[in-house]
DNA sequence: TTTT
DNA sequence: TTTT
C-alpha cells in the first residue's frame, strides 16, 4: 500500500535518546506543525505530531537537533495499539522518519 | 507549516455519518494500510488509520464508498486533545481528507 | 533536497523495456494523468508523464502492467538535459519510480 | 487523478515576473534540487526544476524571494507540449506551485 | 544558463 | 507538557 507523510515544523524540544534491547538507537522527537488556516476563534492551530528514527538516521537527528529547529520529515504514519496501566486498549499515532532535512542553522550556545 | 499525507488502503466498515450541531456533514472511516515489509515474526502489519472527511467530500464517500472498497486520500495529519471520561488527556491522529479517489469498482449487491 | 512525486493515472502502452550497457533492465512508460479541473474551454486536461523504473521494479512493471492499467507511483523527479541531433540542448522530464502499486485487476485475454 | 509533487531547492535566480493577457500575474522560477546519491563519478548531480506560480502566490514569491533563496514548493507536475520555431512538437515540463514556504531568511542588502 |  |  502506500503510506507517504511529509511535515515541515519545529521541534518542541531536544530529540530524547532510547536504545531498543539489543543496542539499536532510536530517537523520539515532538514537531510542532501550524496549519494554515486559523479557527472560528481567530487563533493559528498547531498540531504536535510523535515523530520516531531509528539507527544511523536517529543519532544524526540527536547530534545536530534541539529544541526550535526547523526540520522537514519524510516518512510513514504508524498506529501502535497497547495495553495502559489500566488495561485498556489504546493507540498512539507516529510518523516513521525516512529522512529528515534540518532547514535553519543551529544558533550557537543555545 | 507543511502536513501532507498520502495513503492507499482498504474500508474496514461503511462510512459512518455525523452531522455537527450547525448541520455540517461528516464521514468517518478507518483504512487499513499493509505495510510494505513484514516484521521480524515474518507477519505483514497493518496500520489502520482514522480518516475524517467533511461536507460535499464526506457526502460522496458515504454515497459512494463501502467495507472493502480501495481509495487514495491525500489530507493531512492532525493530533486532537482531549480529556476521557477519567479527566485524563489523551490525543487521537486523524486524517483530515482533501481528495479521496475510489480505486476499485463497487461490488453488485454488496 | 527534497524531491518526491506522487502520481494515480494509466499507462498509454505497454511497458518498453531497455537494457543497459551493462546489461540492468530499465521500463519506460507514460502515464497518463487527469487533472481535476476542466480549463477555459470545459475540457479536462491530462498530463502525459514519462515515467522510468531500474531492476527488479522494472522487471515487475513489464512482466505485470499492460496498456490501460490503473496504477500509482511514488518517485521523483528528474530533469535530463542532453544535445539533440541538430546540437540543441534540450531538456527531459521523467518521474523515476520508488514504488509502483497496480490499483486495478489485470483484464484477461487483453 | 493524483499528482502531487513535493521539492526543496534553492532558486537559481530571482523570479522572473509576467503577465497573462488578461492581467494575471505569473511568477517563473527554477529551483536547484540537489540529489541524494552521488553519480557514479562521485558528484551530486542536481535537478533544475522550472516552477511557475500564479496570481497571489506569485506575487508573493516575486515580492519576497531572490535567488539563492531556500523554499519549499508543493505543487503539481504539468506537461505542456507545444511547437517550436522550426515546427516540431516539444514537450516542457513545470511544477505548477500551490504552496510556496520560505525556509531561510532573506540576506540584508543581497 | 544555473542554487548553497 | 509543547516550537517560532
Amino acid at each position: 500500500m502506500m503510506n507517504e507523510v511529509w511535515l515541515i515544523g519545529r521541534l518542541t524540544k531536544d530529540p530524547e535518546e532510547k536504545k531498543t534491547p539489543n543496542g539499536k538507537t532510536v530517537a523520539r522527537m515532538t514537531l510542532a506543525v501550524d496549519r494554515d488556516y486559523t479557527n472560528t476563534d481567530g487563533e493559528r492551530e498547531t498540531d504536535f505530531i510523535e515523530i520516531i528514527a531509528w539507527e544511523k538516521l536517529a543519532e544524526n537527528c540527536i547530534k545536530h537537533l534541539g529544541k526550535g529547529r526547523l526540520v522537514s520529515v519524510k516518512g510513514r504514519l504508524q498506529i501502535r495499539t497497547y495495553d495502559d496501566s489500566q488495561g485498556t486498549r489504546r493507540k498512539a499515532a507516529e510518523v516513521v522518519a525516512e529522512k529528515v532535512k534540518f532547514l535553519d542553522k543551529a544558533k550557537e550556545n543555545a
